[in-house]
DNA sequence: TTATTTATTGCATACAAATGCATTTTTATT
DNA sequence: AATAAAAATGCATTTGTATGCAATAAATAA
């Protein structure tokens, strides 16, 4: 009898009867209990059935959900957003890149707003489909699967052809000499695009990301037109920022 | 019986009458009160259940999130899907299109499959990319909100140009004259361009699509390599479908 | 074909998990 | 505060599992 009989018989088993005992199976294929274990592992690493103490059990139907994005600090990041809402109006052509700042940002533009946004975020697309008068633009490439964005020349191609009124950049890094910064490379020639394709240039972040640098350079303070973070506009912290002439919110 | 046997008996008990008894359990199982608790402290860790003293009550509902996708019966499209598992091997190039019952598709495929993944459908997105040996690339284009899917020239553009082993394609309807239909017109172009781009076709839907109709044609059952159904290869309500020459699992 | 490698299987052994019991601690109720 | 029920804790026993190893079967190369 082939291992992959033997595997059929066990799903067909476990169909059956909603589970599936080791002993059991030994008797019933007349091998023993080892093999079994070293099958129903096998199946399980194929997310076939599940295995458990004794035997194994269908996949359990909860299936945890894996459109759950965890967003850290969250009520921070609304603080933030919530002062860059104003900047929003209608008819606008938008450009969004992805981090969880932009997808809180996301959440809360408000219902009623009419305007056009491209992202090459996964997450930030889910959210926006749930808009009512949103026109909706995702940005094709490769996906970087980890942070859920598209990524690559695709992306490049298709952000230099926009002619967008304002873009959201998320921000990495963001120090005085370097400006923008970030860790991965690709990452920062799509930003690079993403300015070049749009009138105006805002980027939200929290105060943690203020002089820190990354390998990756996007643009100097000045190519900024605004900054919006937690921080008063006012607060020390900002001085340097403030007499380099963005806009701080 | 198997501990998650008991696990599954617990939270169905627990469904019925809002609250379940550690000594009721333990005799209704034939059980120590011990191993109840024990069963009980583990499930409530998992948030399944609220141990409470003398027992364990439901858990506050949890809050629905936007990024849940709804899938209507789940359980019967995981029986057609894990049919078309069959058809996957490492290094294809595979187009999906979107629909719950792609989406349940690739929730399950292996997760030591190494494919390269082409898709439209964003949350058919999300899902491959928590998949550790896809390469995941995302069509963009305008999206159609509420399918959560990208429409259009730009999306039929790049589909052209793929050159795939394989294509997933979900049904709006089948039947023998005109084959596959869609009720938009959109969609419709983009799955010609899909069967095109494909050296092999795989259709999988739920038998209630079988022998219905909507305004745009797709393609020919002669196009189809395969279909996949919650039916039997051999049921009676193929039978035309059989004599059509496609390959029914 | 034969030789060599690789995969599969079963066994022995050491290890971990599950369970029930006795004992102590905690909790709820009067 | 007193009491009875429930829970926690430590322990012994049973049962299932992982691991290395040897024998065998299957696949591949020469």
């Amino acid at each position: 009898m082939l291992k992959a009989e033997r595997h059929q018989y066990i799903m067909t088993k476990l169909v059956e009867d909603q589970k599936v005992v080791t002993t059991d199976l030994a008797l019933a294929l007349d091998l023993s209990e080892d093999t079994i274990r070293r099958d129903l592992n096998e199946l399980d690493s194929k997310k076939l059935l599940e295995k458990v103490y004794g035997g194994a059990v269908q996949v359990s139907e909860k299936s945890a959900n894996i459109f759950d994005v965890y967003i850290s600090q969250e009520e921070q990041k609304k603080q933030i957003v919530r002062k860059a809402l104003s900047l929003l109006r209608d008819d606008q052509v938008i450009i969004m890149s992805g981090g969880s700042t932009n997808l809180v940002f996301a959440k809360l533009i408000p219902a009623d707003l009419k305007a056009t946004i491209y992202t090459y975020s996964l997450p930030i697309a889910m959210q926006l489909s749930q808009h009512p008068n949103i026109d909706l633009i995702f940005i094709g490439g490769k996906m970087q699967k980890n942070a859920m964005v598209t990524i690559g020349m695709d992306v490049i191609q298709v952000v230099s052809k926009i002619k967008a009124d304002i873009c959201f950049i998320g921000a990495s890094s963001i120090n005085i000499k370097q400006g923008l910064t970030e860790i991965g490379y690709e990452i920062s020639i799509v930003k690079k695009a993403m300015i070049e394709a749009s009138d105006k240039v805002v980027s939200m972040f929290s105060s943690d990301k203020l002089d820190t640098k990354m390998p990756h350079g996007v643009c100097e303070l000045t190519k900024l037109n605004t900054i919006v973070t937690d921080l008063d506009p006012n607060d020390a912290q900002l001085e340097e920022y403030r007499k380099s002439g963005v806009f701080i919110l």
